[in-house]
DNA sequence: ACTGTTGGTCAACGCTTGTTGGCAACGGTA
DNA sequence: TACCGTTGCCAACAAGCGTTGACCAACAGT
């Protein structure tokens, strides 16, 4: 006789932390309507209303999906002259390392919590550096706007559209070619 | 008595015309799963299948709402000093003039349609020049890539994302940041 | 005056979505 | 052993979606 499919059992937690890893992946993949609540679940081999249950909502879905620890490096003690090059440095790393930025991205554009995540983690990150080098201060929030763009158009292309020429580029010349964009965007006195 | 509501009766191309900027208006909004038919019906004051009728499917609505002809100035002809600041200052008018741009932007991150008639427009608007300045013409695919990604950016920034400081900023402060960068881009010899 | 075409509405279809409530099995505890 | 919270599945709901086909009224040409 074959078993009558007995349910798996785990605890809470880890099934959480597995439905939040698909969540997060099909997030990043499709953006926030087309990742359906369903979709998730089936990537998770778990019942859709498990996801309801831990939850919430399908917002609350994403906003615990999105929640993440910042753990960026001291960049306000590292010197002014490179500047540039560690920060694109530091977000090529960070959007390479998990989904969470490109879903975010992807979020962002049709839905008003993840537009105000994306910026929040940006001001977080690019603000302190820009107040810290930037030779006036009150253009600060200005300056580190400029760097945003760069910063943001290089994902776009490279992670979200996937421009065929973008991707083809190697992470050494992404840097090379960004980093004094950012440099002067920071410490030149004006445009 | 009351008049039953006799309904409008314009000419077709007049009715497509309204749809089609209702359309517009919505994609550039919504993005493209919530623009619906209905809504943009809705807002054209028209019943969802005629919509159908007129453009066969949602798809086919998009296609239409975002085919426009791209009267782009002659670039190539420009003197190349100031190629930086022309293309920004061009990039910006066509933004800001109609809403295609946008509808674009948001609708390429999650329809692939979308995504490809952005590149294709990007390519079409910035490949020419950078292959008509950059130093050397092998290099002219990834200079172009790299201009696209600071115009994208800038673009998510105010048009998309609507980030507060990008939107505060002026015309021309946004072409005085930007033109060096474009410049260097297209340009430089090296990094 | 008749007739075919055109611009328009209405009502429904099949499907998918987010979301809910009920029920079964497991596992620790008393 | 009896209990009870936890983990899970199932079936269904209401709403919204894209899409379809039948039908109606105004016009244009003869």
């Amino acid at each position: 006789m074959a078993d009558p499919v007995a349910p798996v059992r785990r605890s809470s937690e880890v099934t959480k932390g597995v439905i939040l890893a698909a969540a997060r992946e099909r997030f990043a993949a499709d953006g926030y309507e087309r990742a359906t609540i369903r979709s998730i679940a089936r990537d998770a081999e778990i019942d859709p209303s498990m996801v309801m249950r831990y939850f919430g909502n399908k917002e609350g879905l994403f906003v615990a999906a999105s929640a993440f620890e910042l753990r960026l490096p001291e960049l306000g003690a590292l010197p002014g002259k490179h500047i540039g090059a560690v920060l694109v440095s530091h977000f090529l790393d960070r959007w390479e390392q998990d989904e969470v930025l490109t879903a975010l991205l992807r979020v962002g554009v049709t839905n008003a919590a993840g537009a105000e995540r994306m910026q929040e983690i940006l001001r977080q990150q690019i603000g302190p550096v820009a107040a810290g080098v930037c030779p006036y201060p009150e253009q600060a929030p200005q300056r580190a706007l400029l760097v945003t763009t760069q910063i943001l158009g290089m994902a776009m292309a490279r992670y979200v559209l996937r421009i065929p020429a973008a991707v083809a580029m190697d992470r050494d010349e992404v840097v090379a070619w960004l980093a004094p964009t950012v440099q002067r965007y920071l410490t030149a006195e004006r445009p």
